[in-house]
Formats: structure tokens, sequence, C-alpha cells
DNA sequence: AGTCAGTGGGGTAATTAGGGAG
DNA sequence: CCTGTCCTAATTACCCCACTGA
């Protein structure tokens, strides 16, 4: 395991994010949320000791604006 | 979990907040908050008892220091 | 007096950061 | 241009038990 559990106790619903959380809803490698973050891709929270943090809403919305639907039907159906 | 919500109105200006809600704020294990405390990152009062508390003030300026926006548009959006 | 979540201290595993090469 | 992997060092997470604090 990686942390304690989600908390429904936060500022605004302010919950933040690992970098492997990240990863895995994206299906990279962490690495790679890290190059995101630096270049300025996504926003981050850093800790005291320079590790980077998420906020799940941010991540969220990304996955939003970067899926796409299908917009044909399927022929066969 | 770390924080439960029993709260103290602890009036005046300066609040104090406990290990585990600063470790709610950068998602981090209480314990971690406590190596920032030993290491000098981040300030602390100990209690008698030798419980550490952290200044509300000092951390929610540490973390918007260390909060940073994204800066850069999503290729895809 | 007694309960009990939270904390401190110590120690060990798991993540992460950073650079670099493919 | 972007990503996944290898490496080392640093940071963090989870485990124990004893004590504090409300």
């Amino acid at each position: 395991m990686t942390a304690t559990v989600p908390h429904p106790r936060q500022h605004a619903g302010e919950r933040l994010l690992t970098p492997g959380e990240v990863a895995t809803l994206f299906r990279v490698d962490p690495k790679t949320v890290t190059r995101w973050a630096t270049a300025g891709r996504i926003g981050s929270i850093r800790t005291p000791g320079g590790h980077r943090r998420f906020r799940e809403s941010e991540v969220k919305t990304l996955l939003a604006e970067l899926t796409t639907e299908a917009t044909e039907p399927v022929r066969n159906a």
C-alpha cells in the first residue's frame, strides 16, 4: 500500500494524489507524470522533502478533457 | 485514519494544527510531518507531554509556496 | 478511574526524485 | 517530441510498543 485511506475530511474536497496514483489513472509510468509536472502541463504541490502531490480535481478534469467519445454508431449493432 | 475532528474552540488568531491535520493537507503520513519538524523544515510547538503542534498560518504559507499551477496548455484539449 | 484515538520513537520496506542512455 | 527503463540517493510509508491528551 501507499498511504492512508482517502480522506472525506479535507479543506474543500481538495484531495491530493501521489505520482503513482496519477500514473495508474493514465496508465503511464510515474516518471511520465513527473515530466508532465516539470513541463507545467499539470499543477503540483511539493512536500518539504521534494516529493510531488497532485490535485485529484485537476487530474480528473484533465482526464475528462482528454477523453473523446465515439461519434459514429456501430454499423452492426 | 489520523486526524479526527473533535476540536476545541482555539480562539485567538493563531490556530494550531496537529500532526495528523498537517499530514492530511500534504497527503503524507503523520510520521513524515514529525520528521519535517525534526529536520527543521517546519516550525513546531511541543506540549509539555512531548506532542507537537504546528501553526496553521505557517503551514498554509508553506503549502502555498510549494504549490505550482499548470502553465502550459493541454495539447489535445 | 478508565477509555481510546492520536502521537512519539525506532526500525524496515516501498516510492519518488534526478540524471542519463535507449 | 514523448515515453519507458536503469541507476543511486533521498524521502516517505508501514510495522512495532509506550505514552499523551481530551
